[in-house]
DNA sequence: ATGACGATTTACT
DNA sequence: GTAAATCGTCATA
């Protein structure tokens, strides 16, 4: 990712669930305040849809200062915060009227590697941290690539600070159906009947992934 | 003003 | 396998 060439809204503006599967090879791109770029690629996402949706945070079409950037137009961040510690990332999808988002779960570390162990390296010796471990999972990457609500509301089709983009190598971004696993959502059983729909969509046999 | 809880991770038995 | 960590958010009052 040698140069800043974000996807455009165009890409973000589709009903959330076609948006999921195809976010799956995309990279995601972070630069820091020093300049330091970090990226990985997408290798397991989660849609979560408006208002019926039960465990979404616009169930019902709630509109709160938490999930305002959810009503944002598509290709904006939601970054919310969590059991007191965690920060999560989503990209928001589809029209105005409908508040969803993808829920980026897991990254294939590709760039500033170093970097993402540090970010990681709380009160783990930095030598035990495995490349497995560094974004395999929601609030593991974006400590890694250090996002937090700072970044909430950002648009991610014109800011260098987050954004997606194509991979380098040709096509790497094209991940044949075949290879896309579709599971229930994690950490949702609180959503009845919600929790068992498949809208998580991860690449098939992939070793940063979240969970079997 | 209060209290229950969370789109998680980590450590420990 | 279970449980702790840790605090902003949201519904209720």
């Amino acid at each position: 990712m040698a140069e800043f060439r974000p996807l455009p809204r165009s890409f973000y503006e589709r009903d959330v669930l076609t948006l999921a599967p195809l976010l799956l090879g995309k990279m995601l791109g972070r630069t820091l305040a020093d300049g330091t770029r970090l990226a990985g690629r997408i290798v397991e996402v989660e849609a979560y849809l408006g208002a019926e949706d039960k465990a979404a945070h616009t169930f019902k079409n709630r509109r709160t200062a938490r999930n305002a950037s959810m009503f944002l137009p598509a290709g904006h961040a939601y970054v919310y915060f969590t059991y007191g510690m965690h920060y999560c990332l989503n990209v928001v999808a589809d029209r105005l009227d409908h508040p969803t988002a993808c829920l980026i779960r897991a990254i294939e570390p590709v760039l500033s590697l170093d970097v993402m162990r540090q970010n990681r390296a709380n009160k783990i010796p930095v030598h035990r941290l495995r490349d497995t471990d560094l974004c395999s999972g929601p609030a593991k990457l974006a400590q890694a690539l250090a996002i937090d609500t700072t970044l909430d509301g950002l648009d991610m089709t014109t800011d260098p600070q987050l954004y997606l983009a194509l991979p380098s190598e040709e096509d790497a971004d094209r991940v044949p159906a075949d290879r896309i696993v579709t599971r229930p959502r994690v950490g949702v059983g609180y959503a009845g009947e919600w929790a068992e729909k498949p809208y998580r969509f991860y690449i098939a046999g992939n070793r940063h992934v979240s969970c079997k």
